[in-house]
DNA sequence: CATCATTCTAAACGTATGTTTTAAACAGGG
DNA sequence: CCCTGTTTAAAACATACGTTTAGAATGATG
């Protein structure tokens, strides 16, 4: 019944690692199925095999890290609220926002795992026009409406709508950012380094405190 | 020699306003020549006749109106820092932001002309990975080269570094509002209803004042 | 009218794409 | 060993793509 051989895990999962990173360095139509399974060393049917479409392959690219991030972004949201709450406050503007942006932004800067090139397909996949990827949108919005009632909390002066725009600006930066980190060094004629993440975070974090 | 012929060039200008607009919808593979030309109501060969490939197309749409945009920017610019000279002072960060600002956002909230789908056209075209699109985007970064000694001259205790940092997040809060604007009423759940371009404009500047 | 470059049309070319099909190879349980 | 379900392999399919070609239509110029 199941299958113990481990080459056919291995294939699906060579298949992940390929085209998670094809498609976070190019569009969903400039990426082809023999690209992807050759690069991966399978046949090219084996993409069909597994996941039905180029589209199923795509959702399942996202789907594989999506949940364990979000949960990642809500742990540090409950965890400060956890700690403020021990010391009779609310969390901070800077808690709230940090627990937003702290896992991209790390996963991003993790060299060592896949998880760099997901953040950046992850970027991507917001502005591919399928309908399928509202879907996908849909599940990072809802994390982010958990976040509202906090904000709200501390900033009892704010509507519901200027949180929302005020989070869309930060999605804003960070998806940039994600996008185009790459392109700094040109925009600052190279002055600007490559920086560890925690730097990287706390300038997002700072800019983003400060426009809230 | 030189055609009186008004069919040939607006052949030509409705080929553009067409690709202009299914390129800011998607990716540069994803929109075919065929879409293009059938849309436009012209023959098949008309974009290899007028612009010789398709990569030449897409540069043509570019090209443009590009140059007409970073000129209102730097003339926002220089009106500002005259303005500034008469009245003894330096411009301020407020009008150096809004002078980078306020044409694109303008242009996208001009629902007239075809300014609008350029805006986001443009913002898509950052996006391509294609070797040409550096050179496309290097244009945007000199103009922005330009802002730097101002920035500089109002906040003296800033690095080069810390210029361009921030220059970076205020590019990446505007492309991501060019290319969400019609996701906001998704992420509020409608609340946020739309806005005149007055509104928005200053919403960002506000808030990239502050991060600044 | 004849000439000529420009513009438009229709058809074809070669290639690349996503997907399907057919069958072979494989592994484990009876 | 045979059977069964899973995986791999090669080939074919139908379609869509960007580009090219050859020629017709057009309209101004001489």
């Amino acid at each position: 019944m199941k299958s113990r051989k481990s080459t056919g895990q291995d294939a699906r999962e060579r298949i992940l690692d390929v085209s998670e990173e094809l498609f976070a360095n190019g569009s969903f139509d400039s990426v082809s199925i023999r690209a992807v399974t050759s690069k991966a060393g399978v046949n090219l049917s084996a993409v069909n095999y597994y996941f039905g479409s180029k589209q199923g392959l795509f959702q399942s690219v996202y789907v594989r890290r999506a949940t364990l991030m979000n949960h990642e972004r809500l742990h540090l949201l409950y965890e400060a609220d956890e700690k403020a709450k021990v010391d009779g406050r609310d969390a901070s503007l800077r808690e709230l926002i940090s627990a937003m942006l702290t896992p991209p932004i790390f996963w991003l800067c993790d060299e060592e795992k896949g998880f760099s090139v997901y953040i950046r397909f992850l970027a991507r996949a917001y502005l591919e026009e399928s309908s399928d990827m509202d879907n996908v949108l849909r599940q990072e919005v809802d994390v982010f409406a958990r976040f509202v009632p906090y904000f709200q909390k501390i900033k009892p002066d704010l509507s519901e709508e200027d949180v929302y725009w005020r989070i869309h600006f930060i999605m804003g930066v960070m998806h940039h950012t994600i996008n185009h980190l790459h392109r700094i060094s040109m925009l600052s004629h190279n002055s600007c380094k490559k920086r560890p993440r925690e730097e990287i975070r706390d300038r997002l974090v700072d800019f983003c405190c400060d426009g809230f």
